[in-house]
DNA sequence: AACAGCGGTCGGCATTGTCGAACGCTCGGT
DNA sequence: ACCGAGCGTTCGACAATGCCGACCGCTGTT
């Protein structure tokens, strides 16, 4: 018999509500979105308010996020294993390939960036991690889909929203994109989430076997593909190659 | 009557816990440092996991941050008014000054840096932001204690922690410090955390006036201050002037 | 093989958080 | 200037809720 706490559970559903949207709630809203009491809401509002985990604008009374779950972020980062592993290879990537190097973990039916190295040039860059990307419109995510270490299902169920005109919207289409990716052991994605944008990413398997993240490169769609709009077949082996050793930093046999 | 939910504050208790320390904790530990029972504070990991606010190491069965943290940490800056009012006059900061820049909020006894711009050379840097730093030992600290966003009394009960021999760990060297700090408008720290390191700040203040974070220049003590150790002015001004400039973004009226 | 330590489970008790109505305030409209 | 709608907040009573502590099964050690 599980017994989640459910005013932790509440609270939670409170701050993804808060860091859903970049605007500030207030009391009415965030009980009618989850459909609670003024009163309860408000008493778990002000608990959230004394750990500093939600904030209150003084003149308009709306909530927002508060600043002890910036520290609790970055905590997180330092005792990631998969994120601490991967630093070396990542910027080894990044510098060989001369490529933006992400690191993705599945989150929420979303795929969370828990590592960022900056393309090697010394074009402005805004730092990713801790962002979400789609599932199915980012190399990382048809990684970590196609590898099972999260269901199509719950990429289907959050809704295949369309970016660009090559986003796959269609499930049967993801499906068999994703077949592909399980047969050539990475995932390409061009032009489906920003125009212009490509990426290419592998799985990194931990313990077991069992995939734990991926690792890609991303860039302009003339630099990651060929005149054809084929990935680079220099660059996926690159990919691959900084996968694989992250793999078998975490405990991987042979892979 | 206030009425704080304490199983809310219960599970911020132990997410504090985790993070103090960069090891993974067991069941018995978490509950030992609380005073709870196992089976309480079960419960409550248990609600954790299931939101991903803590992960469980599945070999030794021991409790780490969770990744939906992270995300939530990413989003509190997203919404910080201070940090995205402030991005472009810390920017112009470091440019000019040649200096890394940091911007700090208090939180829960220390400063918690919400923005930080790298020096402008291209020396191998790591991000601070979301990092606590004392009170006491930095300029950052300094100043926030010094203007009232905090009480003194919090960082003396925290404990004057000595990081080098110029560590100011006596409550009366500090409140002297500090009341300088009040008469100059601006404070300084030389090698008071870090043997060759330096910084000074200067207070933001929001809309009634009050001080809500800081901003200073770090580096070493032989950039940041003159053959006597004392810091140099003209980088005194320009932060200082960063500050108000922020102030003023932020309705704060004549400072 | 016995034990000690661990994480996890279970059921009874009362503490705890929840609810909904009522309050005072600030705006905006008239 | 008035009024009213909407906001965040408070309050008290109820019972559902999460807490406790003893118990279980496992793993690794001695």
């Amino acid at each position: 018999m599980a017994g989640p706490v459910q005013s932790i559970e509440r609270a939670a559903a409170i701050l993804r509500l808060l860091a859903s949207g970049p605007r500030r709630l207030g009391l009415g809203e965030v009980a009618a979105s989850l459909g609670l009491a003024k009163g309860t809401t408000h008493g778990i509002l002000r608990t959230l308010q004394n750990i500093d985990f939600v904030e209150q604008d003084p003149a308009t009374g709306k909530y927002q996020l508060g600043a002890a779950l910036l520290h609790l972020g970055t905590s997180y980062l330092d005792v990631n294993e998969l994120r601490s592993r991967s630093i070396n290879w990542a910027d080894a990537l990044a510098a060989r390939s001369g490529e933006a190097v992400r690191l993705g973990a599945p989150l929420e039916g979303k795929v969370l960036i828990v590592h960022h190295v900056f393309r090697p040039d010394d074009t402005l860059q805004t730092l990713d991690v801790g962002a979400l990307l789609p599932l199915h419109a980012s190399s990382l995510g048809k990684v970590l889909m196609a590898f099972g270490s999260v269901p199509l299902d719950s990429a289907v169920e959050a809704g295949l929203e369309s970016y660009t005109r090559h986003t796959l919207v269609a499930p049967e289409h993801l499906a068999q994109a994703l077949t592909e990716v399980r047969e050539l052991g990475w995932a390409a994605e061009v032009q489906e989430m920003i125009m212009g944008e490509a990426g290419i990413a592998a799985p990194i398997r931990g313990h077991g076997g069992l995939v734990v993240g991926a690792i890609g490169a991303s860039g302009t769609v003339e630099r990651i593909c060929d005149s054809q709009g084929v990935p680079q077949p220099s660059l996926v082996t690159q990919v691959r190659h900084a996968a694989r050793a992250i793999s078998r930093d975490l405990g991987a046999a042979r892979w």
